[in-house]
DNA sequence: CGGTATCCCCGCTGATACTG
DNA sequence: CAGTATCAGCGGGGATACCG
């Protein structure tokens, strides 16, 4: 197997338009409910939510805590194993900040800089 | 700005089927020719090879030498820019590395661990 | 050699409605 | 509350052919 294999299947987690930004505040928040991830990223669909939660929680990145109580109550967190995505996380936080900054100082501050990359309607936490 | 935003424009980096294999390989090799990639990557098409190059180039990650000769010649490179990548392609390695680990441990030795992620087909240096 | 130009598919994503 | 079900669209990506 390639080395680059390695690089590729570390990418798979992060496949799917809204699994960073899950990851993100699930790392932020530690536990949250489904409602409370929808609150925190309004743009995304029930659909979309749930599918890319069955994907994390299906590479055994993101755990799913079942209440069985009426009303329903679902609670996401990183399992251990996910946590192994820290540094990962950081260092890709980090080199966004960088990214960021670089930006700026090639267009000027006055730009906003979400819109550089398009993100105008990512809203966070 | 959320935070959030910072881990998704980094991510918009790698965003496209292609990129983080180019990027390694482009780490690895140092300069390589147009041809090279497409050596390295056998199953890229020109066409996808050379748009993921121009995002690349786009996003001042990669750099483009041309030798104006005939038979054209074209190098690709990591630009200074792009080195500040190192960390998170090395963060991306090795939390490949142990998550190959992790579904070896899972699923035994015998199957192979390309199969897991359908990467058959990609082959690297 | 190092690309463009074209055509086309399919699967990711979104919108909406319904359910235990 | 926390989801499925269904339908529809659009564009990323592949195959092939052609060009400087």
């Amino acid at each position: 197997m390639p080395e680059s294999c390695k690089v590729e299947s570390a990418l798979e987690i992060f496949v799917g338009k809204w699994k960073p930004v899950i990851l993100f505040h699930l790392f932020t928040n530690g536990t949250m409910r489904f409602s409370e991830l929808q609150k925190a990223m309004p743009d995304i669909t029930k659909k979309m939510l749930t599918s890319q939660l069955r994907e994390l929680e299906y590479h055994n990145i993101v755990h799913r805590e079942i209440y069985r109580q009426i009303p329903p109550k679902v609670e996401y967190s990183i399992t251990e194993y996910g946590k192994k995505l820290t540094p990962l996380i950081k260092a890709l936080g980090e080199w966004g900040m960088a990214h960021v900054q670089h930006l700026k100082e090639l267009y000027g501050e006055e730009r906003s800089v979400d819109a550089f990359e398009g993100k105008e309607e990512i809203s966070g936490a």
